[in-house]
Formats: structure tokens, C-alpha cells, sequence
DNA sequence: TATGAATGAGTCTTCATTCAT
DNA sequence: GATGAATGAAGACTCATTCAT
């Protein structure tokens, strides 16, 4: 009366069927993007990954970028709220000490996400596709501007930061430079990365940062 | 009978035309390097672009990627070495007007070095090679770096920068920053770019460059 | 609790549900291919335009082959049953009325049998298929052939034909004579079609018809 | 200094490398098409047929289709050219005898020609191509018109045919009725064909042409 | 040594057919 | 019996690399 389900999902009971499978692929495909490079992953290999059959994901999706598109608006997604529940509440420990969190949160976020981006501006078309689905939504690391912003607004209110200090500024100038850090890291992949600089980058902030 | 010339070498004289003619390849693939995308870049139109015939590539070079790594190596070159030209004199001017112009011309670099980096990281197996051939020579941007680091010290010397600065963070800030704003035009290629926020960023370091 | 029908059949009543569905899925086919060419008809726009799910034709066919061989003698029928309701009675109007009107109704036949005629040409397998069903009613074309003989014979036996005319032969002039020409109209399908010459064909045969 | 050949041509000498294979291509593709359905013939048949490797091809065509149209305007001409030596002269022989000699002709050239006029017909999108690659020089068969219809013209001015017969309108006659019985033999065929009725078409069409 | 055509492995995609539900 | 998702074989096409000339 149904039709049958992929052996893959064999277990599962209680979601729909007609989502399972698609949601799986995409499930899949993100996972694959989070380790390897994207112009390296084939339909075949997502397949494999999936558990499933070489030709199912046409059943879901207009073509490979379709899929792609959104499994890595997924696993975007998936890095990115991981991360936003580190970020410190306004007012709590010290400022320095928050900063140097958020940092580190930054670094692990630009770990995951370069590998992505790259794969992006690597491949226009599939770059456009993703432009296209998100039209409204800014990219990629944007999504993570928000809650930072908010966070220096409050130390801001608080009186923990100058009065006159640009919070869009200051999130701008710690993502850039924790990204440069992030990529260096990633470009001398395997060897001893780049003595860890963020540091430098905070101390320098927090001249600019601190009250008078 | 000495060996054949490649054609398009005809007019030259008094070079090695070996050495000539894998300069001149280098010099294409640089070339195109510039212009498309890394990942859209075949050894036919490298060829084409270099008016050499598909074949002789594999005299000089062990492989497409061989080839590939010196034209990056040359092509970053000259974008950093034009750019470098253009940072100010410490002294000259306003504090202000030179972050200004530094971070007008980081944007410059960006734009040129984006897609090149993004080639990079999505091809592992490139990325390796070109890390081999750099080994001792940090990667890309931080070419560029040196002469930024330069002129900061030269402000500070002159008292037009706090003492208790550290230009290595200054410059991780600035360049950091101003990628972010590359991408984000890059991301949003076509379409209404990010607002330039260069000054921004300017603005946000000042506070915390200027003596007491 | 008897074996659930096709929602596409749920208003019927009274009719053998199993023989509803198999004459549903026939008469479906039937009209697609009545609209596209052969070839580019899956089974899956089948089942959409029969409104059923993609694999209930293999309970009737055994594959989708059995299928388009019923569909195609069906549609063939639909096309020359159509037609032959409007060749004239003998002796009513004139010959040369007649003649045109014949010809005018058989390029509409043939305008709509050529796309068919050609898939099952294309495509042996089906071809053969069609051959084994139709073992001894020779195929298509042959089927329009009896009533126009018995026209001609009728206007014979009127003394409008002359006595020694081959009533098979000249069936056979004129059907081929249109359609080459309605071969000719597909071929240039979108352009200005060949100058509509079924005069030409008249003219000609009328020469020979007319008693001495 | 020269590129190395196909091992297929090894052989040959003389001819313009250059010309060679992309010809010995068309000829592998127009001998498959004469032996077997447009349809089912693959780049690889193609390749394997030509004793090349599978991509080659490319080298030479733009896409299949680009090869299939080349080689079905050299296959049509094959069977044409070949055909057209055969129509008699005027004055010669019998005015029977000639044209019982030219439908034999012509059944031999539309046996030949169907299934590629059924290929081309049941793929728009090649028929498409093949129409845009003869966009002035009518297609097919029509080649062939021109031959037989100054070979009625001359017989008509020799008064062995009636000086109101039109060789436009006889010449569509003859094609129509043979390629009908031709259709007719290869839907029948491997079976005991139709029998051959090339005949009772010249009898009546006699009749029509005898001068007075 | 330069040439550039030949090679063939690897990619995405389609679609008839199967089969668990 | 009906459902419609899963299967997987097969096809067109690309492009780095080889190699006879």
C-alpha cells in the first residue's frame, strides 16, 4: 500500500517516509562536506555515504546542486549554532576573558566553514545556486554576527566598553582576523600550524575597548 | 641542427629557450590564474593562452598541478608587489587618510587573491604541493605583511602611534577585516555589494591607535 | 474485503476494476502518443497521465512495451475510424471533389500516424512487438485501405471511373503521394511548409480515371 | 613534430592526418546508420565501430548529434548517388520497362532510407540539427526528385508521354507509392514481405500517360 | 624538442523495472 | 491489488596525460 523504503532506513519508525530519505541524503551530503572538499565529492560517493542507490537522488532533487546547495546551508547551520551557544552573556567574568572565548569559538567556526567557502568561490555556478537559495538570508558566516553584536552591546551598556566603541566594527575586525588565523592554519594543514595569535588580536582590541 | 623552438618563441633571441618557453608558460597560467576561476583552468587552455601546443607542458613540468603551483606562486607575486608600491610613507599625511588607503588597497589584493586561495583550499592535492614548494616562505598574504608591519613601526617611531601598539596585531586586524569585506563582495558578486565599510574598521582602530 | 481499486477509478462502478484499469492505462498512453513522439514517452508520464502510481502497469502488461503496442493499435484505430466516417459516398458531388477531399483527409491521417509510423520503425524491439500482435491484420495504413477501394469501386461501377482503373492501384498513388507530402509538411515543421500540392496528385491521377 | 596517429590509420598514406580520422568517423557512423536504428546506436558503438578510443569524438565533433548529421547526409547520399546511375535515359528501352526499372530503384533507395527518416523523425531534436544543416537543399529523397523528373520531361518531349502530364506531380506518384510499398516490406519484415505490387503502380500510371 | 591528436578513466544523469508496505 | 520510492545499468561528455611523428 506504501512503497518500500530504503533498506537504510529499515530501522526508523514514526517520521514520514516521503521526508526520511531526502532528509537523510541531505543529512549525508553534509556530513561528506564537512570532511572532504566539495569538488571532490561525486553523486556517487554521496550515495555511498547515504547508503543508498546511485540514481535516489534525483528522485529529490533537480540535480546534484540542488542537493548541495542545501546540505551546506545544513551544515552551515550545524556549525554555526553549535558555536553560537558558547558565546559569554554580557557581563559575566571579565571582558578579556570573554573576548579570548569568543575567539576561540571564532576559530573553531572558520576551521569548519573555510573548507566550504572555498568550495564556493571555487565553483561559480554552484556559488550562484547558493546565492540564489539564500537571497535574503546573508551568508554563511553572517548568520554569526548577530549574537556577537548583541553581546557587545550589552558589556557596552554595562559600561564594560566604551561608549562610543562600533560594536558592528569590533565583530567585523574579530572575525577577519581570526579567520586570517584560521586560514593560515588551514594552509599549513599537518605541519605545526602558526604559533596561535589570537591573543594579539584581543590585546589589541581591548585597548580600544576599554573605558577611558 | 639545433632543436625546434616553440613558434611562439620565434622572435626571441639570446635567451635558453628552454628556460624561455617555460617561463612563458608560467606566464600564461599566471594570466589566467588572474582571470578565472583555479578549478576552470584546463592544461588545453593553458596551452591555447600560452600558443604553445597541449603537449609541451609535460617537457617542463612534472604535471598540470607543477605548473599550476609557479603560476600561483608568480601570480600572487605580482598583485602583492603591485599593491605594495601603494603603502604610504610613514609621516606623510594623516594617520587617518593612510589606514585608509592601506585598507583601500588590502581590498584591492583581496579581491585578486580570493579566488586563487579558494582554488587552493578546495583542491587538497594542490594545496600540498603548493605548501611544499613554499616551505619556508609563509604562504600568500603574508608576503604582504613585512612592509605593513613596517610602516606601523614607522609611526609609532614617529609618536603618531601609541608605544604600547603591536603592529602585528594591527596589521592581523586590518587585513582580517578587510577580507571579510572582500568576500562578502565576492559572495554577492552582481548584486547590490555589502556597503563598503572600510571606514569602519578604520574608524574602530583609531580609538585604540592614538596616543593617549 | 475486496482488492482496493485506483483512486482514479473510484467513481466508476459496475465495471471489472481489473479491466478498467488495464482499458485506463491503454487509453492513457494512447493520447500521449497521439501528442509526442514515441521515444521521448516514459513510463512514468503514463502512470501521471493515467493518474496512477508508476507501477501498476506491470500488473497488466508485462512491460511497458505490451503497453504501447495495445496504445498504439488503439490510437491507430482512434485516428482512421475518425477519418473514414468522412470519405464520400460514390457518385455524390463530383470526382474531382472526392479525389480532393480523400486527399485532404488523408494527410490529416497521415500527419498524425508518421510520428507513430516512425517510433515503432525507430525502436525494432517495439517493432517486432507490434508485429507479433498484428500477425494478420497488416499493420496501420492497410487498415484505411478497404473503404477507399470500395469509393473507387463504387464510382466505377457509376461509369465515373473508367472500367479498366485498378481501384487497389490507385488507392496505393494516392496514399502515397500524400504522404510524402505529409513527411515533407513534418520535416519542415515550423517552416514554410512545402507548398501544399495535393492538387498536383489530383490532377494527375484524374488524367487517368476520367473514361475516354 | 607531427602528432601521432590513430593505430587504425597506420596504414594509410597520403591524406591530410588532419581530415583523416575525422572522416573515417563520419564513415563509421554512416555505415552503422546504414545498418542499423539511429536510436540505438551510442558514442561507444561509434568509437568501437571506428576502432577508436571513446572520447575522440570530441576532437573532431562538437556533440553526437554534430557526427550523426554529417553522416546521415553522407549515408543519404551514398544511397542516392548510387541509385541515380540507374535511371535510364529517355527514348531507351520502353516507357514500361523504364519505369518498372526506376520503382525498382526507388524501393531499393527507400528501403535504405526509412529507417533513417524514421530515426530522424522520432528525435526532434536531431531532426532539428539535421534540418538546420540543410536549411536550403531539401531533404532526403528529394535529392532524388530532380533525375526523375527530367527524365519525364525528356520522354514527354519525345511524345512517349501525353504533353499535359505533369513529371512534378508523376515523379511524387512514384516516390509516394514505392516508399508505401517499401514501408510495407520493412514492417512485414524477416516475413513473407507483401507481395511486391511495384506493377499494378506503373499500370495505372501508364494509362494516365500514354499519349492519346 | 615541439606538436596536437589519441587515449580512457571518471562524472552526472535518466529511466525501465522491482518490491516492501 | 495499488503505491511510488529504490534500484542500478547504461549513456553522453570532459580533460589530464601520453606518444608517434
Amino acid at each position: 500500500m506504501s512503497p518500500r523504503r530504503a533498506r537504510v532506513l529499515a530501522g526508523r519508525v514514526g517520521d514520514d517516509p516521503a521526508v526520511a530519505l531526502r532528509d537523510h541524503l541531505v543529512d549525508a551530503a553534509a556530513t561528506l562536506i564537512g570532511r572532504s572538499p566539495l569538488a571532490l565529492i561525486t553523486t556517487r560517493e554521496i550515495a555511498r555515504a547515504a547508503g543508498v542507490s546511485d540514481g535516489v537522488l534525483y528522485n529529490y532533487f533537480g540535480d546534484k546542486n540542488d542537493l548541495l546547495v542545501e546540505a551546506l546551508v545544513r551544515q552551515f547551520r550545524r556549525t554555526i549554532e553549535a558555536a553560537a551557544a558558547r558565546i559569554p552573556e554580557p557581563g559575566t567574568a571579565t571582558l578579556e576573558a570573554n573576548l579570548e572565548s569568543i575567539a576561540t569559538t571564532l576559530l573553531d567556526v572558520e576551521r569548519e566553514v573555510i573548507p566550504m567557502i572555498a568550495g564556493l568561490v571555487a565553483d561559480p555556478a554552484l556559488l550562484h545556486r547558493m546565492f540564489v537559495a539564500l537571497h535574503d538570508d546573508p551568508l554563511g558566516p553572517h548568520w554569526f554576527r548577530a549574537p556577537l553584536i548583541a553581546y557587545l552591546e550589552g558589556e557596552r551598556r554595562l559600561g564594560r566598553v566604551r561608549s562610543d566603541a562600533n560594536p558592528d566594527g569590533i565583530v567585523l575586525l574579530l572575525m577577519g582576523s581570526t579567520s586570517i588565523l584560521a586560514l593560515a592554519g588551514h594552509l599549513a594543514s599537518g605541519t605545526a600550524a602558526e604559533a596561535d595569535r589570537r591573543h594579539v588580536v584581543v590585546d589589541e582590541l581591548l585597548r580600544g575597548l576599554r573605558p577611558g
